[in-house]
RNA sequence: UGGGGCGUAGGUCAACUGGCAGACCGCUCGGCUGUUAACCGAGAAGGUGCAGGUUCGAAUCCUGCCGCCCCAGCCA
């Protein structure tokens, strides 16, 4: 038994390959099954005098999604798509499927597809996006385990504690409310205290009424924390990183890409640095091109897309106004009506796929902070704690990561990154 | 939540100014020894999101509801 991306090497050899009918085509005497397995698609032939009379019989079964096995050998043939095809000695039914499959390879509408998204996942677009994140998942973890960082696993369940958003809420037990993690964060500070560098990898959740191409309310985050690192250094970890995943994607999810007809000169360029916008000079920049924004607010997607017009790498803008941020970013000491923070925008409209920043490491200050934002002390008593028993400078980032298969893919809109998305109006299947 | 758009056959879409609701894909049968989302011939089946209203007559106009898409806000 044989998988197709094998094949190549098993040239003018007897194989067998089980996988699923794409198309079947007869010319009365001489048939054709394209079949995919996962691995690949291959076309076999089908020649009426030299099968068995049970396996031409068999071919008049053969419906779309139907699981066969293939016997028959290798043959390289310039008419077969990708250059090989199976002659074939003989072929099986393993597993019928009924003529109303739904998902043709035709146009569909985006909820019909969605509705039948355990069956559309089959359609070679949506297999390759599922490659390339499966790809970059591999490569977050070699990335960070060739820098000796340590995966700490934070959890789901939470008490009331981070960013503000929507949270989803359930009972639990004698204890109240318990929330579904929007960030681990908090956490992850806590670990890079105990093991200097750490990351998190998992689903974080969010019941914003987001409806937008970029927004899930289930999503996965990377999220490392390093102990000494500054706001600098923590950008130049981003940099790498992104970096790193673009190139492994390259490397080795290439055929996928071209399958997503991603215009790959667009991620050959993204290498480090990155170019470096402070707010303040983002601010002036917009405005410089008609932008209404005001130094203080919060840049919209529209102000993204404005400021990354000419760039063709990821850029960071830098220090936004302390207002627009969260509690725990550092106060920049040579402006403090700034924090020490950085967004990480991706070119071609794709946006924020990082927001990271230097953490507040001074216990006053910190626990003003807290005052100030009307935050339950109470909550936070362990994460003061951190800065009780030998404070440290520390920083760390999220990477979104359906956004950032997003941007590799180019598709656009990052419910195709994800095997079975979660939106607003989207629980099933 | 606000702004815009759209709901017609299993799918993708047509239908003029309100006047007999159609095409293609798919499906069934037949043909074809090199097809590439095959092609050729024949055939069957099937629809105006829901509830009202206007009208001799509504897919089309009006009101309400439901659903979806796009954009914005929030953020990864």
């Amino acid at each position: 038994m044989v998988r197709i991306h094998e094949l190549r090497s098993h040239a003018d050899a007897p194989v067998r390959v089980r996988g699923w009918v794409t198309h079947v085509r007869s010319s009365g005497k001489i048939a054709f099954v394209v079949a995919r397995d996962g691995t690949g698609t291959v076309q076999s032939v089908l020649v009426r005098s030299a099968v068995p009379a049970a396996a031409w019989e068999a071919f008049a079964t053969l419906t779309q999604e139907t699981a066969i096995v293939l016997s028959g050998v290798v043959r390289a043939d310039a008419r077969a798509p990708g250059g090989f095809e199976l002659s074939l000695t003989d072929l099986a039914v393993l597993g019928a499927s009924p003529v109303d499959y739904p998902v043709q390879p035709k146009t569909h509408g985006v909820d019909f597809l969605m509705d039948h998204r355990h069956l559309w996942l089959r359609s070679p677009r949506q297999a390759a996006a599922m490659r390339v994140r499966s790809e970059i998942e591999q490569a977050v973890h070699d990335f960070f385990y060739a820098r000796a960082f340590v995966r700490v696993d934070t959890p789901i369940l939470t008490a009331a504690i981070g960013e503000r958003s929507g949270l989803f809420s359930t009972e639990y037990f004698d204890e109240g409310s318990a929330y579904l993690a929007q960030t681990g964060q908090l956490y992850g500070e806590a670990a890079a205290a105990a093991l200097g560098r750490i990351y998190t990898f998992g689903p974080t959740f969010r019941a914003e009424k987001s409806k937008t191409r970029r927004h899930l309310t289930e999503f996965w985050m990377i999220e490392p924390e390093v102990a000494f690192n500054d706001s600098a250094d923590n950008m130049r970890l981003q940099e790498e990183l992104v970096s790193y995943l673009v190139e492994r994607c390259l490397e080795r999810e290439r055929a996928s890409l071209m399958e997503l007809e991603r215009d790959v000169a667009r991620l050959e360029c993204v290498a480090p640095p990155f170019p470096r916008v402070s707010y303040t000079d983002a601010v002036a920049t917009l405005q410089a091109k008609g932008s209404a924004v005001q130094w203080g607010d919060d840049l919209g997607a529209e102000d993204e897309s404005l400021l990354m017009e000419g760039y063709d790498r990821p850029v960071f803008v830098y220090n936004y106004p302390k207002a627009a941020k969260a509690f725990y970013m550092k106060a920049n000491p040579d402006d403090p009506r700034t924090v020490l923070c950085n967004d990480c925008l991706a070119p071609e409209g794709y946006g924020e796929i990082i927001g990271g920043s230097q953490r507040e490491d001074d216990y006053d200050t910190l626990l003003a902070r807290i005052r100030d934002e009307g935050l339950p002390l109470d909550a936070y008593g362990w994460y003061l704690d951190l800065r009780r028993y030998g404070t440290f400078v520390h920083s760390g980032f999220g990477l979104g990561l359906e956004r950032t298969v997003a941007y590799i893919c180019g598709l656009p809109h990052v419910r195709e990154t994800i095997a079975f998305p979660r939106l607003m109006n989207r629980l099933r299947p």
